[in-house]
DNA sequence: TTATTATTTATAACAGTGTTAGCAAAGGTA
DNA sequence: TACCTTTGCTAACACTGTTATAAATAATAA
């Protein structure tokens, strides 16, 4: 009796299609815009039918979650087989990645939880432009102190300020059975680092 | 006739009020259940009150964004006038950078943007195990092959994790008249530090 | 003080959202 | 053909941000 195969197979049909369906969604429209009332229209299925598959929105977009990871793994990977010594295999995942976040947008979005609302907004902020000048004359006064003086001082900026706002929202996203005297000690190598390099 | 400066000031009193107890529902249950209706219950007024103050829920949360900006701005100033040369300063802003995200969650989380959907879910995930395993095997090796044969892999792995989602999240927040290029040169420059640094 | 006008405030609606209970229709089995 | 199970739809619930409209209040003028 192959009446249950194909019945798998059919519903394994329906699930695809409300991925598939989404995904389109969120790449006209972006994430903010997904509902679930779209999905059933583009289905041409009713509501609960979506509900029968995944659990709630939210398996929905761990379902692209999961997607993203995998596509970047499987980018950083191959990056990784591009060279034989760690630190151009380093180099090349580190632009692999970079790439990776730029050429997916969506993805990366939803697996950071990046909200991009403020996006258009912090612009025209006159605080984020004080906090940017802050930090980036005590970077002036670094490099006027180092010995590398011809040293980008909004190049060097911006790395720091990645330094730190990555530190920030990683611990915040994965607080993976890590104390907090390591993130200390993070910070501090990350800073010592920087500022040797300068 | 003072009854217009009366106005002014009644008016005034409200829209703090506003402020106030919509602060007070954030820190009770978070950015994501805050609703102009729940402020209007607080406050005793009826839901338009709140239009006639802000035009819309954005604008209000982007009052408190300008705060977040505000505080920190004035950490970072603390923090730099605790010292006198410029690495000790910067050694000093960033620690204070960090304080400032953990002592005020809710500010930063707004700031940037940040979902914590994800927060719980990112845990159980393969897909992100496999990710932090790829990068950390690559850097042990890296370590294997330098001169600081003792350093940790893990504090090392989320040193660079962090370097690299913060220049790309950054990025997308903060599209200030920055040429690609120059994105370029300061993901390689931070690389180049890292490795350098190991 | 009363009548008129301007301002302030609330009710109720619109167009959405995620989610689910209850019922009708179709599919498979005896 | 009669029964039962599965499937799918309608309609509702409890929300959300936002706004048009109407009522009540306060300030002004007669």
């Amino acid at each position: 009796m192959g009446i249950l195969e194909r019945k798998l197979r059919q519903k394994e049909e329906v699930r695809e299609s409300i991925l598939t369906a989404a995904w389109q969604l969120v790449q006209e429209e972006g994430w903010s815009m997904l509902s679930i009332r779209k999905i059933a229209d583009a289905i041409e299925y009713s509501v609960p039918v979506i509900y029968s598959h995944f659990e709630n929105k939210d398996a929905i977009m761990q379902e692209f979650t999961k997607d993203g990871f995998r596509k970047l793994n499987t980018t950083l990977i191959q990056a990784q087989s591009s060279a034989n010594h760690p630190a151009e295999q380093l180099t090349a995942m580190a632009q692999a990645y970079w790439e990776f976040a730029f050429q997916n947008k969506e993805y990366y979005q939803l697996m950071y939880g990046l909200g991009m609302p403020t996006c258009e907004a912090a612009r025209q902020m006159p605080e984020l432009g004080n906090f940017v000048q802050l930090l980036q004359t005590t970077i002036k006064d670094l490099i006027a102190g180092s010995k590398a003086v011809d040293a980008d001082p909004f190049l060097k900026f911006h790395t720091f300020w990645s330094l730190l706002h990555g530190l920030v929202s990683i611990n915040m996203v994965d607080r993976t059975a890590c104390p907090d005297s390591l993130h200390q000690l993070v910070l501090q190598d990350a800073v010592r680092g920087f500022i040797k390099n300068v």
